[in-house]
DNA sequence: GTCCTGATCCTCT
DNA sequence: GAGGATCAGGACG
């Protein structure tokens, strides 16, 4: 069952939660990648440390746009992190994706991310935690780019599915571990990142 | 295990 | 012109 507008209709931090255990899937022309996402960030309106906190600009247009869409933003010189617009039209929030479990396409993502890093040990496969323990990891794993900025995640080939979906039986009820957030100097106290409790693809503890 | 640094460039001021 | 929602490798203990 595919995440549907009702799910993206719910408030930032509800989704950010209910997120968890969910199914991100893409079905790229390289082959399908499933990961089960783990860990997430809200990023809020009026949060000094949201890219919408200083109002719409080009670059996070998305976030002001539909919610249920791709917002994704280049960082640090070399990295895409990939967002889920929240809020309604006008309104500029998103949830960061921030770890997944890799389930599905394990040797795809290895090779898209041994060919991305420039290591002499480029021959020695990545163990599976390391595969898409972060932001910048799994937009590598999963094979997104700055193509899908603004895609509609309700459709082909970029989607996710909810964690009640049949063809998963492994997922279990797990507790949710709220922190503050990773890598952010402004608003750093809030409680705003959540992972599954005792999950080992998470990016840090 | 922890801490530090270099890589690398888009976006906004 | 500065800074950033990061990562990996190396130094050190």
């Amino acid at each position: 069952m595919i995440l549907d507008k009702d799910f993206y209709n719910q408030d930032t931090v509800t989704i950010a939660r209910n997120f968890l255990g969910c199914y991100l899937i893409h079905n790229s022309p390289e082959g399908p990648t499933i990961g089960k996402i783990v860990e997430t960030e809200a990023y809020l309106a009026h949060d000094p440390a949201s890219h919408a906190f200083k109002g719409q600009t080009e670059r996070t247009k998305a976030m002001f746009g539909e919610p249920g869409r791709v917002y994704i933003y280049f960082t640090y010189g070399m990295y895409y992190c990939f967002n889920v617009t929240t809020a309604p039209a006008g309104v500029g929030e998103a949830v960061l994706i921030r770890a997944l479990e890799p389930l599905e396409g394990i040797e795809l993502m290895q090779k898209r991310r041994s060919a991305s890093k420039k290591t002499k040990s480029h021959d020695v496969a990545l163990k599976t935690e390391a595969l898409c323990s972060g932001p910048a990891k799994l937009v590598i794993a999963m094979g997104i780019n700055k193509q899908m900025y603004g895609h509609d995640l309700t459709k082909e080939p970029l989607y996710i599915l909810s964690k009640d979906d049949m063809r998963f039986e492994e997922n279990k009820p797990f507790e949710i571990t709220t922190t503050t957030r990773i890598g952010i100097s402004s608003s750093k106290d809030l409680p705003l990142r959540f992972y599954i409790t005792g999950n080992s693809f998470i990016s840090k503890r």
